[in-house]
DNA sequence: CTGTTAGCGCTTTCAC
DNA sequence: GTGAAAGCGCTAACAG
């Protein structure tokens, strides 16, 4: 039975050092004999002593608890879940532990675990942010000097570092993708044209349709509400025009559901007759629809990512936010294509 | 920009108090006047004030740092992200946070996470362990004091608490299943005779065919590998004795697919002409087999009464092991039942 | 290379 | 009710 805590101290009389000794020895410091450190280090098992990583921090007086937080908005999807694992794994090998807490889309749990997590001096945090979060709810902790990234959403005022999916080389693959099927009038469906997401992923399904096709006609892109009553609404604009597309790169998976329903409902088979792939956004429906390709980032890579640019910013002390995109993949169900996935884009770091 | 961190001493001094008035008001006391109490709460909120919980920890020199550890075997599963969900839950709702990581069934990982926790001063550990832990890798932990609850498997000589699942009460409810569905002769198949698990497992049987049927035949209880391959085997000699089971309740799910196959290889279809069901141990192969009835844990519920345990024993101050036991549900897959899963056994708290 | 001396930010007696 | 002082376990200057 041990009495209380074995400290420094205890391990320095029964080396018969001094604390200072010790603790260089615990900071793997050059600056102590061999024959003293192999001691110490013999009379720290022996005793069964375990470093005070509060204490060590408290008296250095700075933020690097070797502490890192993940909150993330729901971690029963698989997606979110994936995405930790990937944090986890870099975090874990650069020697720093993880605290993960889940908000379930809950600002104010959102907003107490991140002050709790502040408590407790993170080095760090990695934030998928529960829908709504605004740039307010971030100000303080950057203002500290935390270095925060922000991943899968974009929380739109916040001076943050962020990663987001590669939105133009999604789409471009997926036009790609089509084309291989061979088919050649391929419309864009879905979303709304003021936003940035919708121009980055048009500009991929333009670059794609440039490098793959002759052309294309601008009446194969149709803007509607990013939900799946805009989709069946959009699919059924794309089939009214002149020539009429044979697939469709959807804005999102909800649209792409929504063109699925559209097109059932004219009597086509979407995925025999029509082919129809979707950008994974709206993960919850992930595996809904057996019968769709979807453009899916890996969560994964993405949380191995987000880990490095946060490790980077703490190491670097501070920089300026940065946002960079990861890469991307093709999900084919079915049989109706290659493989399970290919990956596109950057390769992960 | 604020000169370094802002401190209780800070704030005593804009408030014109001292620092332990301050710090009884973050701790709540009565024995403060409300006046000054809303005066340091002001300040402390004007000056941005974060609460050091290391320092305070440090003072206090106990480990209530308010950090759970939690350890599981394989985030990726999501079985396991359910349950980190729900330890979450009941952990942030006491006001404590959630150190979280994944060892990927890797023991060394595993003992570096754990290691690293302690370092930290969890005030209690969560663990599901990776394949091969030993009661020895807990040893130090449970020496130390800190309360540790091993969630859904066992760790064999270890004098922790832990929470299984019902396996009488699951097993219970698979046969009473059967029996609604007609069946009246109903085998028990797979799992080694020399295990407890085993014997809560067949008790569970038996109990159901003394309480629905008029008795059972013991050659009906088949044991074997609990493995896919003794599953097979089993099923061959089960449908060998006189009167054949048109049914049966397996040891665990791998124990059913390899009844399936051996009944597939009869040329029967398992789920319309025979009716399989399993206990949902080898929860990778979770979704694997669709015609397939299981008996599952939920696990969020799990988390939660594993979380519950632990704060129990945390503020108990030391409790001896416990081992309690979680409910059950069925999970009826395909369209060859009723709902999507009817809870039984206990309530969850 | 090793020992001494101050604190990090907080809590906690114990006086006032 | 409120203030002064001591100290949790550790590291960071400096001396030796």
């Amino acid at each position: 039975m041990t009495k209380g805590r074995v400290t420094v101290i205890d391990i320095a009389k029964a080396a018969g050092v001094s604390k200072s000794t010790v603790s260089l020895v615990l900071q793997g410091s050059s600056l102590v004999n061999d024959a003293t450190r192999a001691k110490v280090n013999s009379v720290m098992r022996d005793l069964g002593y375990v470093y005070n990583r509060g204490a060590a921090n408290l008296r250095q007086s700075g933020s690097n608890s070797k502490i890192i937080g993940v909150v993330v908005n729901d971690l029963t999807n698989s997606f979110f879940a994936e995405l930790a694992v990937g944090v986890d794994m870099v975090v874990q090998s650069a020697g720093f532990v993880q605290f993960l807490s889940n908000t379930s889309e809950n600002l104010d749990r959102q907003r107490e675990v991140i002050a709790s997590m502040r408590e407790h001096g993170i080095s760090g945090l990695i934030l998928s942010p529960a829908r709504g979060t605004e740039a307010s709810d971030l100000k303080p902790l950057v203002a500290s000097g935390i270095p925060v990234v922000v991943a899968v959403r974009n929380v739109p005022g916040a001076k943050v570092s962020s990663i987001a999916s590669d939105n133009r080389q999604g789409v471009f693959a997926a036009v790609q993708h089509l084309v291989s099927l061979g088919h050649s009038r391929i419309a864009f469906l879905g979303g709304f044209r003021d936003t940035a997401v919708f121009h980055e992923r048009l500009e991929g399904y333009r670059a794609a349709a440039r490098s793959c096709l002759l052309g294309h006609d601008e009446d194969l892109v149709v803007d509607s509400a990013p939900s799946r009553a805009g989709g069946a609404e959009a699919i059924g604009r794309a089939l009214s025009i002149g020539s009429k597309p044979t697939a469709a790169v959807c804005f999102n998976d909800a649209v792409a559901f929504g063109a699925c329903d559209g097109l059932r409902a004219k009597g086509i088979e979407p995925g025999k007759e029509f082919a129809v792939v979707g950008f994974d956004d709206v993960i919850e429906a992930k595996t809904a629809v057996p019968a769709l390709t979807t453009i899916s980032v890996d969560p994964q890579g993405m949380g191995r990512r987000a880990a490095q640019l946060l490790l980077k910013q703490i190491s670097a002390g501070k920089a300026e936010a940065e946002t960079i995109v990861s890469s991307v993949r093709l999900v084919v169900r079915e049989s109706c294509g290659t493989g399970n996935g290919s990956t596109l884009g950057r390769k992960q770091a």
